[in-house]
DNA sequence: CGGTTGACTGTTT
DNA sequence: TAAACAGCCAACC
């Protein structure tokens, strides 16, 4: 390896190290349970920004290997977004098992998993 | 380089 | 219970 000069990738912790740990954490979430955009980013070690984990799941491609359907809001509702896969992870944490409280919440106190 | 955006959240109305 | 607000910060003009 040259000695020189250039900065490795495992230097530190650029951005994209950040983003590793936030699906790393979300790939422990376990079926039949949910997880909230803040506790994710807590449990990688980022705490107070939930929106990053948001941003990850909407724009890294690595984010079709996780269960980024167990990622729900605080409220306990699925958050909104530009296309409609709403209603597909409604879906997917039904055919888990996770029944919900009403119409478009679930029950936090029951499913919520923490890292 | 500065302003806007947004799969968020806790607090305050 | 729900809406409005302020704080948050990386990515994107």
């Amino acid at each position: 390896m040259r000695r020189g000069s250039k900065p490795t990738c495992h230097d530190l912790s650029p951005p994209r190290d950040a983003h590793l740990r936030i699906l790393a954490v979300i790939r422990d979430i376990p079926a039949g349970r949910v997880c909230t955009y803040g506790r994710v980013a807590e449990g990688a070690g980022l705490p107070g920004r939930a929106r990053l984990v948001g941003r990850i799941l909407r724009d890294s491609p690595l984010s079709f290997d996780v269960p980024w359907h167990r990622v729900v809001n605080a409220s306990g509702r699925i958050s909104e977004r530009s296309g409609s896969g709403m209603k597909d992870q409604r879906h997917l944490l039904t055919a888990e098992g996770i029944l919900f409280m009403t119409e478009d919440r679930i029950d936090l106190a029951e499913y919520l998993w923490e890292p």
